[in-house]
DNA sequence: TAGATTGTTAATCGATTAACAATC
DNA sequence: TAGATTGTTAATCGATTAACAATC
């Protein structure tokens, strides 16, 4: 019954696909072909045809797509019309960017709880942070769906183990070290070194740039 | 006389071995071969073998890898032995945050200028801000090897532009956007909404996981 | 020498690109 | 209708995996 695994490639693609829609949209302009999407992201037409068509057929033939209708089809695949409650583990450079991050709307990311080692205020008493030692029970008694790990590397997997079996649904790691959970947890890893180390290679081996 | 290029794939494997060899040795593990690895990274034996042997052969057959030999050979490769100078433009959540980043070896990474919209100071008075109005005749007095990028999306091709022509190597970007910029510089993203939108994604359609 | 494991070539698999029939 | 562009199948390309000779 289950069909085919979309490949991580092209989940990875969705959302550049929604960035560029969103800005398309606030440009004001309303149809678009594959032709010139590619243009605007550097993907070929015929990729971004075959992308879509794993979930449907938003064009018309003849004519296009059009802007709007697309860029949300496109959110809903990705699940951006829903609402996540949130909670930060580790409240050290990494939790406090991921705090204030305003890039994403936060009316659907409702951070629900922050916890570090140390309990305390933050930002004049506007944010509780939580000792870690009550996020097992935290999980248990709050509908949480994400966790965001910016904790140490060698507390990453306990934090992982606690999660289990408590309905969270992802986690946003951002430890350098891999993580596993038990369960139908989706984990998605932002590793700021390796990141760079990449951006380093090609710095210096510059003829495979 | 160029070798083929070595794919995107293998690039970003490299940080990953070095990660998980800098483990081993910090662990006391002294040799290690290509089936070992391959059950404490999860690629294949056969896949670490090809990727190394891009770079030439490292291994001893019969034995395998000798852990340290190994590290330092693809910190070698990588370019971590050497040094470099940094530049962070845009200070707020997230330039703050990489500047305090405790992830990777200061020593290599020397942060040499902070640039923002507002001159000022920070962490009381050690961190001198200079306004970005000044950032093109620093770039041009200093040997600025990587300038990280985190303005908001809109200031983020502007700075690209002043970039080109003055001797940085690579950008490290996380505005949320794709920018471009003249000459032989590498480019590496952090798009975090991109990275939580795909977490979103397989969280939605777990099916796909 | 025998066993182990690399380095490397060949086979397979999957993702990207090209082509084109369907159709607006 | 003619032109344009999608949706989809087929061809190509590249990356991963398998196999094995080389050799420690």
């Amino acid at each position: 019954m289950q069909k085919n695994k979309i490949s991580s490639a092209v989940v990875r693609r969705l959302p550049k696909y929604f960035r560029f829609l969103t800005n398309l949209e606030n440009e004001g302009v309303e149809k678009i072909s594959s032709k010139q999407l590619s243009e605007i992201t550097g993907f070929t037409a015929s990729q971004i045809r075959q992308d879509l068509n794993h979930f449907g057929g938003f064009g018309q033939q003849g004519y296009g797509y059009r802007v709007t209708e697309l860029k949300n089809s496109i959110a809903d695949i990705i699940g951006l019309n829903k609402e996540y409650n949130v909670v930060i583990v580790g409240f050290g450079r990494i939790g406090r960017a991921i705090y204030q991050y305003k890039g994403f709307d936060t009316k659907k990311f409702n951070v629900i709880g922050v916890f570090d080692l140390e309990e305390g205020t933050y930002d004049e008493g506007k944010i509780e942070i939580k000792s870690i030692d009550k996020l097992e029970s935290f999980l248990e008694k709050n509908d949480v769906d994400i966790v965001v790990l910016g904790v140490p590397k060698n507390e990453a997997q306990k934090i992982c183990d606690m999660i289990s079996g408590k309905n969270v649904k992802g986690i946003w790691n951002f430890a350098p070290t891999n993580v596993e959970v038990e369960g139908d947890v989706a984990i998605e890893n932002i590793h700021l070194s390796e990141s760079l180390y990449s951006l380093i290679f090609y710095m210096s081996n510059p003829e495979h740039y």
